[in-house]
DNA sequence: GCCATATTGTTGCAAGTGCAACATTATGTG
DNA sequence: CACATAATGTTGCACTTGCAACAATATGGC
């Protein structure tokens, strides 16, 4: 239980500050670069929905509005899957690969603060390695 | 930033399951057990509600509208703060000592599930110590 | 092929959260 | 004491999220 509370602080303090300073920076949150950075990775191909909902922990219904402010900011684009009359297919845009890449810095900086510096390499091995396994 | 994305979501992933299992058994979020729990420890003195926030990491207006829902479900009452004519003292009512420990099992339970049993003690002391720093 | 069931995605409504502005009282500095 | 500044808490508004119901298509068993 020890263990749990420290994991559910460190984690809501952590994540605070990167939003924040994303925020501070005029950019959107974290949550975002999730889909981009997945969507980025897919390609030309794109992604269904399904699959950004498994990756990302996010609801179905939260997955399908997020998909909307994204291709409301012109950082993705949703067409109709071809072998799937159900689902669409969502595709980075330019932009979207834009914004990824803005945001990475500053995402980057805060968890060098807020994690790299104040746990060693070896101990950040361990922390991970204990991790995956939760 | 590898141990980070696996304390996000293993975070993330834990905490839904606890919360899922609260609201499974009728019971309110995660967050009134931490309040409701800093109310018991406090005692018949109670907690200004700066000190809630400080606890649980809410923001000011989120706790003031938390202990508004907690009032509002009998769970505590407010009354001014005899030292400080800004603020209001918070204090649990014996539902509310009731509503935590109805809770309690529900929570320790999905930790137990959760995180208990995928790591053995040995383990669970060094990521302690670990997030600790964090 | 037909029909029950599962899967994928969307949406109206209620509830929770962030932001900014505000009211009120404390604190400290001259 | 007077006044600027800080601390405590609340609230209106916009936005996000959860829930439940829904629409549409796919799948599997007969």
């Amino acid at each position: 239980m020890t263990a749990w509370v420290r994991l559910l602080r460190s984690q809501q303090r952590i994540f605070k500050t990167v939003e924040g300073r994303l925020k501070q920076a005029g950019l959107p949150p974290l949550v975002w670069y999730d889909v981009l950075l997945e969507l980025e990775r897919s390609g030309d191909a794109g992604l269904r929905q399904r699959d950004i909902q498994r990756h990302t922990l996010l609801e179905r219904y939260n997955v399908s509005r997020l998909v909307d402010r994204l291709e409301g900011a012109g950082l993705a684009t949703r067409r109709p899957a071809a072998d799937d009359g159900r689902g669409a297919v969502v595709t980075i845009s330019p932009a979207g690969v834009a914004m990824r890449q803005a945001m990475w810095p500053v995402y980057e900086g805060a968890v060098a603060d807020e994690v790299s510096a104040k746990l060693n390499d070896a101990e950040l091995k361990i922390l991970s390695g204990l991790l995956e396994r939760l």
